[in-house]
DNA sequence: GATAAGGAGTACA
DNA sequence: TGTACTCCTTATC
């Protein structure tokens, strides 16, 4: 299994198997993209005895290691208390591609946890809990109520881990004077961004690599582009700046403290589709951004809100909105249209009556 | 060249 | 089974 681990720190793991690292949001940035997606488990602390409320323990595989990771405040430390607990995967990408607040969970059996490049059986219940849950006894549980205390406890630890995220990104914004969406960036802004970058995750200086770029030029660049102008740590700064965005995102959908992250039932509670926890279709994601005009204006608006008329000022964009919402990186225009254009014969889109390029309209207007 | 339209196969929940 | 993704061809702007 390619296993590669946070710059910060957690390389750690790698020679200290049976140590405990404290992870901050600001270092589960630091390399989001070398975590492989199977190889990092979460799981919220089981007592205070062993880790400290509200902290979280991060469990990860290596050639049949399991480890533990703690996410607290921003302070690293290290000691060696805790072993190793089997139970739910999550990616750290995930965390941040995910649909908004709820999150992308992938549960895994015993049999995933053994898929690695070491085989071993999953050990037995008293060495491999499962997640402990407040006020729940030590009767058994059944399948179907067991995977609903996994699910919950693991919502939290989701919420407290993207909560950091969005506060360091938060704090970040407020000292560069910068916007949380780098679409919106200046060159000035890109610039900024950059130094801090560097300077935070001890990066080689690229300023200049990038001097030309806007904060849209920048959010329309792959990896290679991001690599070809700074093969030196390229994949890294498009590894954050992608955290960025996945964070704007979830930000502005959350925006006006209707849907606060760490508030699960305020989620639940939210009359957004997007909160609803089934999958969203496509017709209902434009229609979100569609009223939210104050975020997504530049890239979808109304041409007649009454008839149900709108118009898709940047067909990119919106692509990549929604393939991040789906986790389809792949996701361009070609392929949202297409989605649309199946709407056709279900009568929820139509072209308009006098046909425009990227104009369409809902059948049964909002 | 970008977009529109639609056929067809596939993946996934 | 429904929905969406993906790839494709053809037509139009």
């Amino acid at each position: 299994m390619e296993q590669a681990f946070l710059h910060t720190g957690l390389e750690s793991l790698a020679t200290h198997p049976h140590q405990t690292v404290t992870v901050s949001a600001q270092e589960v940035m630091a390399s989001p993209v070398r975590v492989h997606p199977d190889t990092v488990l979460l799981q919220p602390a089981r007592s205070a005895s062993s880790l400290p409320e509200n902290s979280l323990a991060v469990l990860k595989t290596e050639d049949g290691t399991v480890e533990t990771l703690e996410l607290v405040d921003n302070k690293p430390r290290l000691d060696s208390t805790d072993r190793a607990l089997p139970g739910l995967y999550l990616s750290c990408f995930d965390m941040l591609f995910t649909e908004d607040a709820t999150w992308l969970v992938r549960v895994a059996d015993s049999a995933s946890v053994a898929s690695g490049p070491n085989p071993e059986p999953c050990p037995e219940p008293e060495q491999c809990p499962v997640i402990d849950s407040p006020g729940l006894g030590t009767e058994p549980l059944s399948p179907g109520l067991e995977e609903q205390v996994e699910e919950r406890s693991l919502e939290q630890v989701q919420s407290l881990v993207v909560g950091e995220v969005l506060k360091d990104i938060e704090t970040a914004c407020k000292l560069l004077n910068i916007t949380p969406d780098p679409v919106e960036w200046n060159c000035g802004n890109v610039q900024k961004w950059l130094l801090w970058t560097e300077h935070l995750y001890r990066l080689p200086q690229v300023g200049k690599a990038f001097q030309d770029l806007d904060g849209k030029d920048l959010c329309a660049m792959t990896e290679e582009d991001f690599q070809q102008r700074c093969p030196q740590c390229g994949d890294t700064l498009h590894a954050h700046l992608d955290i960025w965005k996945s964070a704007a995102w979830m930000k502005e959908r959350c925006s006006l403290g209707e849907c606060r992250i760490t508030e699960r039932e305020e989620l639940w509670s939210e009359a957004d589709s997007s909160c609803s926890g089934q999958p969203i279709h496509l017709w209902q994601f434009l229609r979100e951004l569609l009223l939210k005009p104050h975020s997504y204006g530049r890239c979808i608006r109304w041409l007649n809100k009454e008839k149900g008329i709108f118009k898709i000022e940047d067909s990119a964009h919106v692509a990549r909105l929604w393939g991040l919402r789906k986790n389809r990186p792949a996701m361009n225009y070609d392929k949202l249209s297409r989605s649309i254009r199946q709407y056709y014969k279900k009568g929820i889109i139509r072209k308009p009556d006098v046909s425009q390029r990227l104009v369409y309209q809902f059948v049964h207007p909002v």
